[in-house]
Parts: C-alpha cells; sequence; structure tokens
DNA sequence: TGACAACTACGAATTGGTTCGTAAACTGAG
DNA sequence: CTCAGTTTACGAACCAATTCGTAGTTGTCA
C-alpha cells in the first residue's frame, strides 16, 4: 500500500515542478524554464534528471533521440509526503499545531479564508 | 527587521527538539534523549552541537566545564521558517493549498478540528 | 558530404551534513 | 596524589547533492 517515501532535494523538486506545470518535457524545455528563476548550467538540469530517473523520481522515453521526461510521481502525492516530513520532524506529528503555525504565519485573504472554511466543513461532516 | 533565514538540517532539528522540550541542556542530556530514538555516538552529538554554535542556532554558556546549551530561536519562530520554505519551495506560495493538503492527509480528530475552525474565525475576525 | 548544432553520458570537483576515533584537559573518588 | 571517568576539541572519512567540463553521438542543412 504505502510506497516508499519520496524526498526529492531542492534542485529535484524545482524540476518536479516544472514537470507538473508543463507535463512531458525535454531537459532543454525544463532548462530554459529554470533559467527564468536563476542562472544554471544545461548540463547540470541534465545530470540531475538522469539522478531522478535512476530513483525514479522520473520516467523518460528514450524512443527518440531526445528524451522525454514526465514526473512519476504527481504533485499532490509528493506534497503530501513532503508535510507528512515535516509534521513528524518538526511538529511531533500534530497536524493542528502545523496547520494553526501555517495560517498565523500566512497572509491568507478573507476568501482563502473562506475556502479553507468550507473545505474544513466538509471534512466535519464526513467525520461523525 | 527580517533575520538571516534558519533552515536546521535533520540532525540539527533533533537536537532543537529536545532543546526545545528540556530547555537548558547538556550535551549527555540531548545525546541521552536522542538515544531513545535511534542509536548514536556521544561525540557525534557534541560535533553536531559545536556546529550549531558556530551557526548561531544554539547558544552556549562555558562558565562551568560542562557547557550548557540554549536554542537560539524559539520553537515556533522555526516552525514558521520551515512551513515557509516547504510552502515556496512545494506549494507555490499558496498557504491555502498547503493548508487542505494537510488536512486532507493528516487524521485530524473533530475536537481537533474544531480548534482550528476556532482558531480560523479569530483569524477572520480580526481581517475585516 | 562536411560542418555545425543539439543531445546524452560520464567523470571530477565542491560543498554540506553526519559519523566517529583519538587526544587533551579537567574532576572527583579513593 | 593518582587514576578512572567525563568532557571538549579536532581531524578524518564518508555520503549525498550540486555543478560543470569534456567527449562522443546524432541530426540538419547548405
Amino acid at each position: 500500500m504505502s510506497q516508499p517515501p519520496i524526498r526529492p532535494s531542492d534542485g529535484e523538486l524545482a524540476i518536479l515542478r516544472v514537470l507538473w506545470s508543463r507535463g512531458l518535457s525535454t531537459v532543454r524545455e525544463v532548462h530554459d524554464e529554470l533559467l527564468k528563476d536563476r542562472e544554471m548550467g544545461y548540463t547540470t538540469v541534465l545530470k540531475l534528471m538522469q539522478i531522478m530517473v535512476e530513483k525514479g523520481l522520473v520516467t523518460r522515453d528514450e524512443s527518440s533521440r531526445t528524451h522525454v521526461y514526465r514526473a512519476s510521481q504527481g504533485e499532490e502525492r509528493t506534497q503530501a509526503c513532503l508535510l507528512n516530513d515535516l509534521l513528524q520532524k518538526a511538529f511531533e506529528g500534530s497536524a493542528k499545531s502545523l496547520v494553526v503555525r501555517a495560517l498565523s504565519e500566512a497572509q491568507a485573504d478573507a476568501a482563502e479564508l473562506d475556502e479553507i472554511q468550507a473545505f474544513l466543513d466538509g471534512l466535519k461532516a464526513r467525520k461523525p
């Protein structure tokens, strides 16, 4: 049931973000996208993505000369893993204190607060 | 105003957790506490805590032979930093989606959900 | 075809985190 | 006082992440 824990590093996460938003992508496309944020060499991205293949973070289609990459886990699944990790490491497993701290820090506007509240109501309805 | 971002590593965070819960502590006390979770050498903890002094993560009182350590940042401040980091790296800065994902994953019981809701109400009251 | 551009593979250097052994300084009990 | 135990300091090894240079291959096009 539970898959091996996926803990992408910062660099890996940056690449995954691109793959999640763009979908199937080549190294060049990912590199171009990352360049908007910060300077980095093409082969740096290539190497990272090759390692990510070995780790199973991404898969690639090698049928054409230019390989095409895809994130092997969905964004939500990965977000959940990272949150769970932080939850254990820094919040003693208490989701409540994590959520409260997140809400305290973030400048969520009223509309967002409403959405969160609605979501919360839905949860409570499902839990008698 | 904003302090330099504090990003403790996993090992450092484990030590900070002990300092937060115990308060002023010696290396031995921290080591004993960490041993409950996993095997590790005394000098490993010592070295880590020495490095943390250099980084400013902890301060120490060297007036007695056995140094006494203290976390230099409060737990909440550090939690906020870590959450903010994750927010940017994995949630595109959207606190709402972070909170929603946390609530979806966690098995918060009804009482906890109530507390969160109360907190949310408080927030909304303060934001016209 | 020949040259240039794009792409992959790979090795090497660097950095940061973690681990621990050893040595030196100090403390306290006998 | 002496010695065994405790503590600090420090260096070395190791691993993972990151970065990039170089080499070799493939595709394009003039």
